[in-house]
DNA sequence: GAGGTAAGCGGACCGCTGGTCCGTATCGTA
DNA sequence: TACGATACGGACCAGCGGTCCGCTTACCTC
């Protein structure tokens, strides 16, 4: 432990006191470079730290203070952009909120993080390849895995909710959805539905119980 | 294209003519030498080509000259531990065998994977940590998926062969196998047992014209 | 066994990356 | 306007994967 941390106030999100306003700009100027350069490279691994300072118009240092790391940069941006389907999720109408059925929640889940995935191909795959043990270690998987896993309990005669959850969760993995698309030349329509009707298997048909609408 | 490979005759297989005593001799103690160190180290990103070289009491060229990067070095010896579960599962007996029915088969192709992901940790972990597109990109996954999609292809009434093989191979995922051991502290029979229900919900009840065993 | 030859060796070397330091410029405030 | 705190930026560093080239060594031939 150093005796006074000489940089990284690691910063996630800008909470305390207040940034000032040259900071503020700089770091959605960094952020909307970043989003650019990972939007224009196929693969994440080609975009630097040193492109996205010089691309931002400012200092290596400046992006590091605001960051922390690499990895804290990516974790933000992907943050900003998923912010809005987390929030549907936890509080919003039906078909992604909590009151929904869990027949009907859990797809509606799982076919928007596909959409995401898919519509941000680049920040998914920068994310989930950072290091070993990433999508898990830290950041929005455990709120997704909770979500999930919330939902499929009400769903009678489940075996392992915890286990489906991650293992559902786990189709949806960005480079799988690069690889399909990418490779295997699937459709956006064709995978959502590939997904959809593998999901409903697991499911298994709705009941009276767990599910009060008619299909 | 260089006008002499001055490096890197990949000699992905030591295939053609015939290696030397020594070249033979130094390839076996390099993959000795990386398989010890990735299993003592935690995360495979620690472990590097000189650590690896220097353990083998060999020099780096010798390494890169044998196995051509980090990727191919990896990949040899994933393939020597892999190879025996590959040759039981091309044409082995039963359960791993392709004499054997879709729906004892299936079960018994992804525990044999996931028991290698929990006996080799380092090995699959660094194996799919290498790049981005990592697993799917090439080596072993497109044969493990065939595999898996021809077996699936002979149940009725499963939907989408193609994108279940998929999807039950990323069930066992060696960093989603690693954080359910690792932070969740399944056990292995605990982990083994949720995989084998949740691909038995996938499957389906058997049926008279896919299964011909009672079960 | 001796000698020629090419395959193989090793470690100094390179380019590049993520990450850090510190003198300097700018912001917010009185 | 003057002053302290905050943030800036680019030179800098250590460590990585990968390469080069002069030297060693195994193999083949006679």
């Amino acid at each position: 432990m150093p005796e006074r941390t000489p940089l990284t106030p690691p910063t996630p999100p800008p909470s305390g006191p207040k940034p000032r306003a040259d900071a503020a700009r700089n770091r959605e100027a960094v952020l909307a470079a970043a989003d650019r350069l990972f939007a224009e490279h196929d693969s994440p691994g080609t975009v630097t730290m040193a492109d996205i300072a010089a691309a931002a118009g400012v200092g290596k240092a400046t992006l590091f203070r605001g960051f922390g790391d690499r990895t804290g940069l990516i974790r933000a941006l992907h943050e900003t952009r998923l912010a809005p389907i987390r929030q549907a999720a936890e509080d919003g109408p039906p078909p992604l909120g909590p009151t929904t059925p869990p027949h009907e929640r859990v797809p509606a889940l799982l076919d928007a993080l596909l959409c995401f995935k898919l519509d941000n191909r680049h920040l998914a795959l920068a994310l989930e390849g950072i290091g070993n043990d990433s999508p898990y270690a830290a950041g929005h998987y455990p709120h997704w895995h909770t979500t999930l896993r919330t939902a499929l309990e009400q769903i009678p005669d489940l075996p392992t909710p915890d286990f489906t959850a991650h293992a559902l969760l786990a189709a949806t993995r960005a480079d799988l959805v690069e690889h399909l698309t990418g490779h295997e030349n699937l459709t956006r329509e064709q995978l959502r539905s590939r997904l959809a009707e593998f999901t409903a298997r697991v499911l298994g048909p709705p009941t009276e119980t767990s599910d009060h609408r008619e299909t």
